[in-house]
DNA sequence: CTGAAAGCGCTTACAG
DNA sequence: CTGAAAGCGCTTACAG
């Protein structure tokens, strides 16, 4: 609870001579501070100063080196020009680093076209249970608004949130009404690479997704069955989820039943895709010569431990996580301006021909 | 100057059901505010309330649903418990990202051990003059205190922050006296490197470094010139510039000079690294069979069209990046709470042994 | 042990 | 056109 404010006991001020503050400006221009204030924050308010009081004060600040404090201005019940960004993960952030990071290139470019700054919040890994979550969440509202990220969301402080007016954006779709968000379009690019595979000549297909619920994961499976249905795949027995460590034995089955081709997906884990490949190599399999595979997300940078040893690029399809990140920057922005009504955002997914899916190999 | 407060007139109140506040709690619970305000914050300072006061406040806290203010929080405690990340690049933030990104990592990791929020300074891309970069470094001040990062640095505002005792650490080496940071020890691991191509027999070798100066560039030419000449490698001629573009020429030279190992440099950009590698692959030259590469710094993902030709990873060593953004974190906090002087930090590197060494190729 | 007061740095009516 | 005042929600000396 009041876990917001790190421990250390010290009043500390900052060493050295303090931060420049409102009044100091005032009493170096000989106004009032409110005077300071109404400068500094432009017309913003409509109101017109004096053209020399007005450059007196703006000489002031600029030879005191003023900036606002962002806090205060909040405090204020105003706009300090910061948006938030709050990553929801499952583990500690290495792990997720690269599914995080293209989004986060997107925000601040985004961001920085827009004169915004960003505030990270950290610690998101922290407690699992909602109630640690709930302070950490509230934070947030140091900024102007927040774009939340992440497979899992605590629902509790986040419907507070939204509540209380407090504008914010996820990347990635929700299934809560009310709630903006700015996603990939999971169901038709999913479909499409079902009808790829059936293309190819493909009949008998095993779809391998997480043991793990998340709108992405749900939207893959639905855009997967759908589309193997429409491409004439077999449906019965399409889907199967995993954690990861036992991809050996499935593999080993499928081949068996006659499965020509398996599409996987990718998570912040990684897990499905790093068992699948690692389970192709070990079992010697030529890809796409013996088996295809098609991934559904973009294959981030190769964990630790996980095979690389396909021949080239995965098939499947490219989530436009960058543009993902921009967009929901600028509907936040729309959302904080009062500019817009919940808006949701599909983007579309490029596909990747890539060099793992052919022909099924001729029956044994 | 202004420009850190957006133009949105509005002044944005949240809708929805009022927050419960301290005051809420105190009408509810009959002590007064500041009273609510102790037992909330716990026995942080050391206070005793009556054990009945306690549980009625604590009582009504939990009947209300009282939730702290962050941002109250934060300006009552003459903290905001943000520390920024500025970032000075030469280029667009994508280009520059992979060498980023580690270092954001490490930082992130430590800003939340130690509770604190970042704030991104966006925009550092923006004008190349000092006087544009004035206003925008002057923005960091909104945080306790700031970290810089990136090969160069508009010296001017920093000098100003340092002068008016504004807490800051760089993350690499400074020139600057009184000015703290945390670098890489470039000079010993450079050397280090010199000194594993002379035990493998090498003799004539060759340093292609950037055509750009920086405190990172100059530690790793004095290593290598220091470790070359401590390894009896001939030093006469060791020393290169390029801008990456013309290396096809200069390799043709030295393989006819009798130069049996190449020594380059990575920086945000890679030109001299991957102008290296992909002179070598269109020279159709074995590495390390006939000739050998090493590299100071660690190779971030390869750049778009770098040649990945070579066998495996580049022999030289690994820069600390994430642990040079933790010790960043720790310092800048030391030295908010004002319990250090200005310190600077070297880092060692980790040896990387990696593919491309191996013991000259008989002339020929 | 608890209350009353001042203050964190800013914004915003409201008077002159 | 500008000043004086109140307030955002909290913390922290300082008195009782």
């Amino acid at each position: 609870m009041s876990d917001t404010v790190p421990p250390s006991p010290k009043p500390p001020r900052a060493a050295g001579r303090a931060k420049p503050r409102q009044s100091d400006i005032a009493r170096a221009a000989g106004v009032s501070q409110a005077t300071v204030s109404l400068v500094l924050r432009g017309a913003a308010t409509g109101v017109v100063l004096a053209p020399e009081t007005r450059r007196r004060v703006l000489r002031a600040a600029e030879d005191l080196g003023y900036v606002p404090d962002p806090v205060a201005t909040r405090l204020a019940a105003a706009r300090n020009g910061m948006l938030g960004l709050y990553t929801f993960s499952t583990t500690f952030p290495t792990d997720v680093a690269h599914s995080y990071y293209p989004v986060l290139v997107g925000v601040e470019e985004e961001a920085a076209a827009q004169g915004q700054d960003l505030i990270l919040f950290t610690g998101a890994s922290r407690a699992a249970d909602d109630s640690g979550d709930a302070a950490a969440v509230r934070r947030v509202r140091a900024a102007d608004g927040c774009l939340f990220f992440g497979r899992h969301v605590p629902e509790d402080p986040i419907r507070r949130l939204s509540e209380d007016g407090f504008p914010f954006v996820y990347i990635g779709r929700r299934e809560e009404p009310g709630i903006s968000y700015v996603g990939a379009d999971y169901v038709s690019a999913s479909a499409e690479v079902a009808a790829r595979l059936a293309a190819q000549g493909h009949r008998r297909v095993r779809y391998l997704r997480e043991n793990d619920d998340a709108p992405a994961s749900t939207d893959r499976e639905r855009g997967v069955v759908e589309g193997a249905r429409d491409a004439g795949l077999e449906t019965a027995g399409l889907v199967e989820r995993t954690d990861g460590g036992d991809v050996d034995a499935r593999l080993a089955r499928w081949r068996g039943e006659g499965v020509t081709a398996v599409i996987t997906e990718e998570t912040d884990t990684g897990a499905a895709l790093s068992g699948l490949t690692a389970a192709v190599a070990r079992a010697g399999l030529a890809c796409p010569g013996e088996v295809s595979l098609a991934l559904l997300g973009t294959a981030t940078a190769a964990p630790a431990g996980a095979a690389p040893a396909l021949g080239g690029e995965i098939s499947g399809f490219d989530v436009p996580m960058r543009e993902m990140g921009r967009a929901a920057v600028r509907l936040l922005l729309d959302l904080i301006e009062g500019e817009a009504a919940p808006r949701r955002h599909l983007l579309a997914c490029e596909p990747v021909s890539g060099a793992t899916i052919g022909p099924p190999a001729p029956a044994n």
